[in-house]
DNA sequence: GGTCCAGATTCGTCTGAGCGTATGTATGAT
DNA sequence: ATCATACATACGCTCAGACGAATCTGGACC
């Protein structure tokens, strides 16, 4: 391992929007409609830093027709796997991020989606763990 | 736990001159003189990331005469303290930051200390365990 | 007082990154 | 082919941060 590879992920991790976009994240695959969707950001901005994500290696994008889905990429260093690991365990007590985490919930259980989602694919998200 | 306690961090551990300063604080409490030596930095460069992650609250300073002392201060969050461990156990696998171990050992054991370092304070640091 | 030394800070410059806005690019539907 | 949708990217701006070089501060000693 390299100190560069921890300085890109620091840099990655370095930014209030993209730790919400992998808070998300650590939950599935999540289509780019629900991230501009449930953070309330514009779409640019959401694109912009899923871009950075990307570029950095800590997430992949998959294509399904009209829509991207984006996941979390398993680091291959044990290392950064681990400060990975550490800092969605810190999500979990942190209170943006589980109010982010519920919307998406309810945005993905919800029968009818408000107009902008349409018919957009939903995530197929794990359940939120509530704190002990 | 708040988002931006997260971001503070991350933006503090986003530079590999800072993140070089925290391995070697790592071994323990370190004095300004002995990063310039080991990291072969100027000082104004050392200096001002020291400020920096003093005002990330990363590092507290400790005067002692002419000297300024360095070491890591503990986290109040759990989860920022597991971040924090999480990176500096990543260090162990870094060849650079091992050697940057390796030479601050051999500038504090030394008998002689080069001409610069003088009759500086020694750090007293851990023992730097060789990888399993 | 003055002088030396260890660090900190300031200044000017430059690069990178974040933002809103506008535009480009695939894909699917008609 | 045309049009709308979903997302990406380019442009222009502003601002934080990194750097070298120079300067300031504060303690130790004469």
């Amino acid at each position: 391992m390299k100190t560069r590879d921890l300085v890109t992920l620091f840099q990655a991790l370095a930014d209030p929007t993209r730790l919400r976009l992998l808070n998300l994240l650590s939950a599935g695959e999540v289509c780019v409609c629900f991230f501009v969707d449930v953070l309330g950001e514009s779409q640019p901005k959401i694109s912009r830093h899923l871009a950075y994500l990307r570029r950095a290696g800590v997430v992949s994008a998959r294509r399904d027709g009209k829509w991207i889905h984006y996941s979390l990429v398993e680091p291959a260093d044990a290392e950064v796997r681990g400060v990975l690991e550490a800092t969605i365990a810190a999500f979990a007590e942190d209170r943006q991020m589980q109010r982010d985490r519920l919307a998406l919930e309810r945005a993905c259980c919800a029968t009818k989606l408000p107009g902008t989602l349409g018919q957009a694919p939903r995530p197929i998200i794990q359940p939120l763990q509530t704190r002990s």
